[in-house]
DNA sequence: ACAAAAGTGTTCCTAGTACACCCATGG
DNA sequence: CCATGGGTGTACTAGGAACACTTTTGT
């Protein structure tokens, strides 16, 4: 099969031009359908699913790299990116057992380094703005819901749910939302994703009168039509009121 | 010269044994005479200073390794030990000046690694508590006022902002202090702790009256003599209130 | 007319902040 | 007796939390 004997060669790239032992995983974030989503990708000729990542090359910057995986995965420059934490620990993976799920030769085993340490990065994206595209390894993707995952490769699970907590804390003293929103939103979509994000209901009085108060969004004239119930204002986030937001802090959603 | 030719030998140990252009530096900060500090070690036959570190064993855990070496460097276990932040710019030394600054022989640039990214990590320890220990490369430790730093080697200056500004984002949601002080201390003195690590001054009667609503710690019947002033009364953290405290959060000194 | 979701204001209470004087001790 | 730092209470204010009804729109 040409996957397979590509493989070989793919990894002999890896080593050649990269870092060994060192990845990348990028938990990317994106929300829709009332929905945190994070962006997966399946692993070819296999039911396995897997983070978006990749390795840094021998001269290039850990962060550039992040974002260079990123903008490889998501076609999209501008974005909130956030190293969030290292994963380390000595066995984060069988490699018998990771080749034998992904379909891999029994000899492919040697491919997979004694371990790897990962960089982990979270992104929040406009999935509208995205056109997700799958990488060598991978020949889907797939926006699934952050509550529902089914179990992934390696310990992707763990590393979701660090990112989701890291992401959990830095709503409760910054502004979140510019990137996952579309440009025009309705206060409900953003207190959906609030209540998404923080796992729990926001009184709808409060919640708009904080928004507003903050000074961060502005209301536009137009409403959006289309349900059989009274039609939302339109908001838009002031660009640079919201990095200032961002830069100081000061929300809490205690 | 000894120290020299030993070099050689230290770093094909290392190259064996630990994973490559990976290490770990640590931010050890201890609290003494009202002032932050942070300990330094100084390079043998040098006058430069750097962080402690050091390099993951190929079948050891990150975190394992980073409590190893706090462990080699400050004898104690039982300690606040956290992971911050992984230093991966592409160039974060130059060889031949390290070299050249550590007065290493011409041809020991080669012992230096293209690259390495470093995994940081800052300890609170109670400096009464800790003997320090320098490593094999290095021949004199000292506590340095984290205000009043030289340039040090590689990008230590920068590590430690980062580890500082982390420490003051975790002050405040989180308490600190029961490892960085004496098992007994004085309000005044948990004052002076914090003013140090969040840069300004505050007032005793809400600080007072704030820490001890948290109720962590708890004010003993002794007072510690000495002064030509009222004898401040003793207070002890309450371990098990102050975990569950760790674990809780909510403190906001904003 | 009805179902569905949007929009909005007031009261209460907690917690932060500002502020100043007396007290104990050692020299 | 004086210099030094320690200890303490009150009043104000801002912001978070709780809470319910009316409006708009499409079917």
């Amino acid at each position: 099969m040409d996957y397979k004997k590509q493989l070989v060669e793919f990894f002999k790239d890896v080593d050649e031009r990269c870092i060994l032992g060192l990845s990348i995983d990028c938990v990317i974030f994106g929300f829709y359908d009332n929905q945190l989503k994070v962006l997966l990708l399946r692993w070819k000729e296999s039911d396995e699913w897997g983070l978006p990542g990749g390795f840094i090359y021998k001269k290039e910057s850990v962060d550039v790299a992040a974002q260079r995986i990123l903008e490889e995965r998501t076609g999209i420059k501008e974005l909130f990116l956030q190293q969030f934490h290292t994963f380390g620990k000595d066995v984060r993976y069988n490699r018998v057992e990771i080749s034998r799920k992904l379909n891999w030769p029994d000899n492919s085993t040697r491919l997979w380094p004694d371990r790897t340490v990962s960089i982990g990065y979270f992104a929040l994206v406009d999935v509208s703005k995205v056109t997700p595209t799958a990488d060598f390894l991978t020949d889907e993707y797939q926006w699934l819901d952050v509550e529902k995952l089914p179990p992934l490769l390696f310990d992707h699970n763990h590393i979701i749910e660090v990112a989701l907590k890291t992401l959990r804390v830095q709503l409760s003293w910054q502004p979140v939302g510019y990137n996952l929103l579309p440009e025009k939103f309705t206060m409900p979509e953003l207190q959906r994703l609030y209540e998404t994000i923080l796992n729990r209901s926001l009184d709808p009085r409060n919640f708009s009168k904080k928004m507003r108060a903050l000074g961060i969004i502005e209301r536009l004239e137009e409403q959006r039509k289309g349900g059989a119930f009274k039609s939302p204002y339109l908001f838009r986030f002031d660009k640079e009121k919201y990095k200032k937001a961002l830069k100081e802090g000061h929300l809490a959603f205690s």
